[in-house]
RNA sequence: GCGCGGUUAGCUCAGUUGGUAGAGCAACCCGUUUACACCGGGAAGGUCACAGGUUCGAGUCCUGUAUCGCGCACCA
């Protein structure tokens, strides 16, 4: 029927098939469901199955854990996609506001200038300039990567479209009071002169001097007497027998370290009796937990520390310095007034840094935004039903408690409803240039505050408010705002509740619980079915991938570069389980490598085989390969149901092993036999010609790469392989199916 | 401190309601028989971390211990 492709006499070459093949992916139209359905490959009325993609940050380019979640991705869509779903998988960046506009800054300092000399609009363009060429390089990658992704869906965080979607969300929540503003103690990043929410915080350990001072009767202990010039509250447990003969709210005076001061005794259960001398002196406007103890008893809070990190007038003598050079002079200072009881040189203190800038955190009482997840919703018009009177915190816990929304694995609803049981509010505003701006005016002469989705009309009268939103108050409605919403389009109503969200399992509370929160909030429904949460990608050795690791990091390009697509994927995916670290080495990839060039040179065998068949009318099997053709369909019986449980791990190694061991290495060197004796010729040639066919679209969804190639080259293909059907026993049949298969088939 | 996970062949890891241990890679022996040496055949390799318990039967369920890792909270 058809010469041998002359391709097929060199080995396979992934470098010169794979952009090929995904060109015509792209050009075809048909990672687009509608065109799907236009061309007829695809019902109209067909189920949906949607996952919007978890948009990367424009910060660069992609690492393996990008690569990974691609891979994971694209398997279930095109696995849905050959099922007959009307299968739609949106593409998108994320602004990553802290992110990008950390990195911008980093360029324009080696530059030698300062943001602050841009002035906002000129930074604002330099930063947009950077977003555009990192948004470029993360979508060539991604299509390097194989995903069958809908490009004509593509969303931005920070596009019109999602900008809409933002100011919608905030003024509705601002109306029903969930979002205020006010005066709480937020986490301060003074390098990035921002706030940072309670999730962009990373613990360092590292080691300190912990000292031990003189404070009246007392003996206090503490890692940074450098916030202590204000401390006139001293704080010991209420059945702590030591100090039984203090009282609370008893007044005493104690030298301290610019003189005598009138301290407060206060007697709360906060206290661990068993740690230093069990008692302490509280800093409310510098730490989390002495501002809760100082609101309990409405005591004064008072301000030490700038937002650069220096001391203020209340310290005297040590006015302006940075705090951690006026700490040694502090202590010295103390030592000299004989109030230094000890220093403990080998205290490891937790310290609190910015995720993206390093910047050590100082907790700081600052007027900002702040979501509240405890209010109770109140009754107002087209309120989604079963909202009024219940709180955020409550929507979120909903879905996951009455089992509407599946975790996998499982062991991670502990884990979340644990991060809800401990949610503070979110603070949502951030002092930094990029991102969504504030939806709030305020009026210059009667400081009126104005909050809706477009400016004031006299705006000469309005200045809105500078900051910017967290980044993730826009991912939070990343499901729906990329389909469209606030308005009802048929998009929206399609394919929302999306179906899966697939993510690492890192940015569980970042942001698949604030998409909970607004899908649930904003539209009364959940915004997926289930999440499926991947492991963190590592080095052979261990190692975390990561920037930081420079060259030791496998960069997902190299690897394709070297051995194909198809080979990192089955590298990926066999032996990797939702939730669980995936150590990635390069030999296993190498291995899978060979995979493709297997299935490359049992094609050529068959193809050489079979080209007398006639395709139209096979020949029936003889009882030897009807066994086999058998056998086969209970493989795809086994794998369609793990497919659908999420197991590609062990579907992928199944393939693997039966086309290897079983079709390879039994079957073709069977048929061998046959051909060469003319012993039931025929069916061998019909069981290699069914089997090819079979397993080149099982394998599709895991190799797309090398099964599209050769599917191209096999006769009597009219559509892609993209869209073909997945086998099922009735469409893969030559032979009669014995009962037993039969039986198998409708368990 | 609270919670979660890992501990299975030399290495990396699978193992789905409990039913006599699996894969890939590495190492060993044999073999170039025309799809493929990016190959084939063969053999070897594990008291499933440890100790108890439930069971006719436990890698799998329960309790405890060790060890590695992760998350959360605290850290004056």
């Amino acid at each position: 029927y058809m010469e041998i492709n002359e391709k097929f006499l060199k080995p396979y070459s992934p470098k010169d098939t794979e952009d090929n093949i995904y060109k015509i992916w792209e050009d075809s139209g048909l990672f687009n469901p509608d065109v799907s359905i236009q061309k007829g490959y695809t019902d109209h009325n067909a189920e949906t199955f949607s996952i919007i993609l978890p948009p990367p940050n424009v910060t660069g380019s992609l690492h393996t854990g990008h690569a990974l979640m691609l891979v994971i991705e694209d398997i279930m869509v095109r696995y849905k996609r050959m099922n007959g779903y009307k299968t739609l998988w949106l593409p998108g960046t994320d602004h990553a506001a802290i992110a990008t506009q950390s990195k911008v800054e980093k360029i324009v300092e080696k530059e030698g200038t300062r943001k602050s000399d841009l002035g906002r609009e000129a930074f604002l363009k330099r930063v947009e300039e950077y977003a555009l060429n990192s948004h470029d390089e993360i979508v060539r990658q991604t299509k390097k990567m194989g995903a069958s992704l809908d490009w004509s869906r593509e969303a931005f965080t920070l596009d019109d479209k999602r900008t809409f979607a933002v100011r919608t969300a905030f003024k509705k929540m601002y109306d029903d009071g969930l979002i205020y503003r006010g005066y709480r103690i937020v986490n301060w990043d003074p390098k990035g002169q921002t706030t940072i929410s309670d999730d962009e915080i990373v613990y360092e350990e590292r080691k300190s001097k912990f000292y031990t001072f003189k404070y009246g009767p007392f003996e206090i202990g503490t890692a940074r007497p450098e916030t202590k010039f204000g401390d006139k509250y001293v704080v010991m447990h209420p059945l702590d027998t030591r100090y039984k003969d203090f009282e609370h709210m008893q007044k005493i005076t104690v030298e301290w370290i610019n003189g005598p001061i009138e301290a407060t005794i206060i007697k709360d259960e906060m206290i661990d009796m068993e740690f230093g001398t069990g008692v302490m002196t509280i800093t409310p406007w510098h730490s989390h937990e002495d501002f809760n103890l100082a609101q309990k008893y409405n005591l004064e809070k008072e301000q030490i520390i700038d937002k650069y990190g220096k001391l203020l007038p209340i310290a005297q003598e040590f006015a302006g310095i940075k705090i951690d050079i006026a700490r040694q002079n502090i202590v010295d200072k103390l030592k000299e007034k004989g109030l230094l009881v000890s220093v403990d040189e080998n205290y490891v203190n937790r310290i609190a840094t910015a995720e993206r800038t390093g910047g050590t955190i100082e907790p700081q009482i600052m007027e900002q935004w702040f979501i509240d997840v405890n209010k109770k919703i109140p009754e107002r018009e087209n309120l989604p039903t079963g909202q009024a009177g219940k709180s955020l915190k409550e929507l979120m816990l909903e879905p996951l408690k009455n089992e509407e929304i599946e975790i996998l694995p499982e062991r991670f609803e502990k884990v979340y409803f644990n991060w809800i049981e401990n949610l503070r509010d979110w603070c949502i505003s951030r002092q930094i240039w990029y991102g969504h701006r504030i939806p709030v005016w305020y009026n210059k002469n009667t400081k009126e505050i104005y909050c809706d989705i477009n400016p004031p009309k006299d705006i000469e009268n309005w200045e809105q408010d500078p900051d910017t939103l967290d980044t993730w108050f826009s991912s939070g409605l990343w499901t729906f705002s990329t389909l469209g919403w606030p308005n009802n389009t048929e998009d929206l109503k399609t394919y929302h509740p999306t179906n899966v969200i697939e993510t690492g399992h890192d940015i569980l509370f970042f942001w698949i619980a604030r998409m909970i929160l607004m899908s649930k909030y904003l539209l009364g429904v959940n915004p997926f079915k289930t999440i499926y949460l991947h492991g963190m990608v590592r080095t052979a050795d261990g190692k975390k991938m990561s920037k930081s690791l420079g060259e030791k990091a496998i960069d997902p390009l190299t690897i394709i570069e070297k051995y194909g697509n198809d080979a990192l994927r089955m590298a990926m995916i066999v032996g990797n389980t939702p939730g669980n670290d995936l150590k990635l080495n390069e030999n296993d990839i190498r291995g899978y490598g060979k995979f493709a060039n297997k299935i490359w040179n049992a094609t050529r065998f068959v193809l050489e085989q079979t080209n007398d068949l006639d395709l139209k009318n096979l020949p029936a099997f003889d009882a030897e390969d009807q066994k086999s053709h058998e056998e086969l369909q209970s493989l795809i019986l086994e794998i369609t149901k793990e497919m659908n449980e999420y197991r590609f791990s062990i579907v992928a190694e199944k393939l693997y092993h039966y086309f290897w061991h079983t079709f390879a290495d039994v079957l073709i060197e069977r048929s061998k036999v046959k051909i060469l004796e003319n012993k039931n010729s025929d069916s061998a040639k019909a069981l290699l010609y069914t089997h090819l066919d079979t397993l080149l679209k099982a394998l599709h969804p895991f190799i797309p790469f090398v099964t599209e190639e050769i599917w191209s080259m096999l006769p009597n293909k009219d559509r892609l392989l993209l869209v073909e059907e997945w086998p099922t026993y009735a469409k893969a049949s030559a032979g009669k199916p014995s009962n037993d298969v039969l039986n198998k088939y409708d368990a």
